[in-house]
RNA sequence: UGGACUAUGGUGUAAUGGCAGCACAACAGGUUUUGGUUCUGUUUGUCCAAGUUCGAAUCUUGGUAGUCCAA
C-alpha cells in the first residue's frame, strides 16, 4: 500500500480529499502547512486557528496523524521575495502559482514528501498517464479548475501528485462533505492570496515598496490627467484605484523608467485588449509540444484564473513563444503566467511568463 | 485694475421658474485560491449674501473664485 502525505488546509476540498483517500483504502498522514504574515495580526491568528481546528477534527474523524509543518520562513524567502521583485519592476506576479511550485510541492517535498510515495492535495486538477508518462489535466468543473495554478510544477512534482477530488464538480464535493457531516461542509471557499487573509494587497505592497508618485497620462490625447502613488499599485487592465472622474479609465501600459501610467478612457476602448503577445521561459511539464520553429500550433490558453479558455495559435521563436489569440483578451499583463493547453483544453502543456512584444498587435 | 464667460457631490456633466438626475470615482457586498475583470447595492452636491416669486440650481443685484479676449 502506497504511503500518502495529504496536505490539508481546513477547507472543504482538502477534507473531502482525505475522505476519498480513506474510502479508497489509504490512511494518509495529514500535514497542515503554516504560513503567515511576519507579524501575527489578530485577524490572521483567528482564521489560522480555525483552519487548524478544522484540520484537527478531520484528522480525528478519519484516524489520521496530523502534523503542522511550518514553512513560514521559506514562504517569505521565496514567494514574497519573488512577488516584490516582480512588482517593483512593474510586472504583475502570481504568488499562488509560485506557492504551489516552491512551497506546497517544493519545500514540503524536500522536508516531508520525500518519505512518501504520493502527495495529495485538494486541488481541482487531474493527472493522466499516456504512454507511461504523466500529464497534468483539467478538472471537469470549469469554474474551479486549478491547473492554471499548477502549471509551473515540474514533471517529478506532477507525477507524485494525487488530486482525489480533481475529477469532481464543486457541488459534488460540497454534497459529499454534507453527507459525511464534515465540519468543513459549510465553510466559505478560500480566496485571495492564500496567506494574506484580511490584509489588503495594496497595503501589503505599500509596506514593502512604499509610495512613489508619478504622472498618469491619457494615451489617446497624451495629456496628463493626474497622479498615481506608485506604478506598483496598478496593473495592466485595471480600472479601479486611480480615483479619476470622467472614466472609466483602464491602465493599458506602464512606463516604469519614467514612472508613468498610461490609461485609456471608456468601456469600449480597444486598448485594454490584446491578442498578440509573447511568452518567455516556457516551462513544459511533461513534453514540449512546440518543437518546430515557425509553425503555428493550435492550442487553448488562459492568462488568468477564469472559466474560459482562449483559442490561439502558438509559434515558437527561439526560446520564446508567440501567441496569436483568436479573440482579443482583456488586460494581458506582463509577469502573469500564460498557461497553455491542448485544443480540447484537457491536457495542460505548461506555462511561461507573459511578455509584451515590440511589434504592435 | 476695460470687456466677455463660467461657478451643481471627490471628478466630469444634466435639469426651459416646479421632486436636483446621469456617468466616473469612493465605499460595501456577490463572483474568483494571483493581480485584475465583472455584477449588485450605498454614500456624497446647487460658491457666498441679499432680492423677485406660491415656488429659484435656473431670474436680478452685490461679493468671491476661475477662464478667455484685451498686448
Amino acid at each position: 500500500m502506497s504511503k500518502i502525505a495529504a496536505l490539508i488546509s481546513g477547507g472543504v476540498d482538502s477534507s473531502v480529499a482525505v475522505y476519498l483517500l480513506k474510502e479508497a483504502g489509504y490512511t494518509p498522514d495529514l500535514f497542515y502547512i503554516q504560513i503567515g504574515p511576519e507579524e501575527e495580526t489578530d485577524d490572521f491568528t483567528c482564521t489560522s486557528e480555525e483552519d487548524l481546528e478544522m484540520a484537527t477534527a478531520v484528522a480525528h474523524k478519519y484516524g489520521c496523524k496530523l502534523q503542522v509543518v511550518n514553512l513560514h520562513r521559506q514562504y517569505w524567502d521565496l514567494v514574497v521575495k519573488y512577488t516584490m521583485d516582480k512588482v517593483s519592476k512593474g510586472l504583475t506576479p502570481n504568488p499562488d502559482v509560485m506557492c504551489n511550485r516552491l512551497i506546497k510541492f517544493g519545500c514540503f517535498e524536500q522536508e516531508v514528501g520525500k518519505d512518501y510515495d504520493f502527495t495529495a492535495t485538494g486541488h481541482y486538477a487531474t493527472t493522466e498517464i499516456i504512454d507511461g508518462k504523466t500529464w497534468l489535466a483539467t478538472s471537469p468543473d470549469p469554474v474551479k479548475d486549478q491547473t492554471d495554478f499548477l502549471a509551473q510544477l515540474d514533471y517529478m512534482q506532477v507525477s507524485k501528485a494525487m488530486f482525489p477530488i480533481g475529477h469532481m464538480m464543486k457541488n459534488e464535493v460540497r454534497a459529499i462533505a454534507e453527507r459525511e457531516h464534515l465540519v468543513t461542509a459549510k465553510r466559505k471557499d478560500s480566496q485571495g492570496i492564500c496567506f494574506l487573509g484580511q490584509i489588503n494587497y495594496r497595503d501589503y505592497i505599500k509596506k514593502f515598496l512604499g509610495e512613489k508618485p508619478g504622472r498618469v497620462i491619457d494615451i489617446e490625447t497624451g495629456k496628463t490627467i493626474g497622479q498615481h502613488k506608485g506604478h506598483w499599485f496598478h496593473t495592466i487592465g485595471q480600472r479601479h484605484g486611480l480615483g479619476f472622474g470622467g472614466g472609466p479609465w483602464y491602465v493599458v501600459k506602464k512606463d516604469v523608467k519614467r514612472n508613468i501610467l498610461l490609461v485609456s478612457n471608456g468601456f469600449d476602448t480597444k486598448r485594454q485588449y490584446r491578442s498578440h503577445f509573447g511568452v518567455r521561459d516556457f516551462h513544459a511539464i511533461t513534453e514540449n509540444p512546440f518543437l518546430l520553429e515557425g509553425i503555428p500550433y493550435p492550442v487553448t490558453l488562459k492568462i488568468r484564473h477564469t472559466p474560459e479558455f482562449n483559442n490561439a495559435n502558438v509559434i515558437r521563436q527561439g526560446e520564446n513563444l508567440i501567441i496569436d489569440a483568436e479573440n482579443p483578451i482583456q488586460g494581458v499583463a506582463p509577469g502573469q503566467f500564460c498557461v497553455i493547453y491542448d485544443k480540447e483544453h484537457h491536457l495542460c502543456y505548461g506555462s511561461g511568463e507573459i511578455e509584451l512584444l515590440k511589434v504592435k498587435s
